[in-house]
DNA sequence: AACGTTCATCGTCGATGTACGATGAACGCG
DNA sequence: CGCGTTCATCGTACATCGACGATGAACGTT
């Protein structure tokens, strides 16, 4: 049986949406503090199926993973470990939705991938 | 016979400059080749001693190994290596200055990682 | 020409990353 | 209850990373 089952131009997301988002935390004062950090949030955009999972879920605010793996070429299983370095990196949050998950940015801490970049 | 030749608080770096940068490489319009963008200069940001490195040399706008390998608490080897990495992503150049190489970074690149992560 | 300094490269080793298929756990539905 | 769907985890295989010491290449100095 298909997915296609109430409409045909489906997005399985329909109305799944993300708990409030966390504000941004600080950025440490201390540099080698700051090293670290931006080391670890790049490593979490450092391969390019991960910055186009990040990117889908910026724009629709808030995802589900069956979405992703139809617009990423890759295994299901392969997904499911990227977006477990997303979410280990504090970039994005899963939050259960019966037998599915939605993923959401989490803003803040793209926010200060952000600032941490800038400031460079 | 020690490096202290002339002054006693020597910066090995002495003078030595960049050739003038380039102008930053314009952003990809294709979704997919500025994720393989953002995602190959993200993994030269994804080690803390390369960022320190990189903000090294944005500080003091050129930069000797010398100074590198006294700052950061690695194998003059394993930096060679991390500035490899630096340079492959094309963040910096390297002038070779007598018996040593003056690192520079190159703006442009490091704008264009800006803003690839400033339009997310 | 011989030497010391400076840096890159090589070889090695353990750890981590990336990909896949197979399996398992949680859930809604019939 | 049994079943299909959805996603995570496991196990595996191969590539790359990250660290080091050792060696080599380029250069200035003596």
């Amino acid at each position: 049986m298909n997915v296609e089952a109430s409409t045909d131009t489906v997005k399985r997301n329909g109305t799944t949406v993300c708990a409030p988002a966390e504000p941004m935390p600080p950025v440490p004062t201390d540099e080698r503090e700051a090293n670290d950090l931006l080391a670890r949030l790049a490593k979490a955009f450092a391969h390019p199926a991960r910055v186009a999972i990040l990117r889908m879920l910026v724009r629709q605010e808030g995802c589900i993973v069956g979405d992703i793996v139809d617009e990423v070429p890759l295994a299901q299983s392969t997904i499911s470990q990227h977006l477990k370095q997303l979410k280990d990196a504090g970039l994005i949050r899963g939050e259960v939705d019966g037998p599915r998950v939605c993923y959401c940015v989490e803003p803040g801490v793209v926010a200060l991938f952000k600032a941490l970049v800038a400031a460079l």
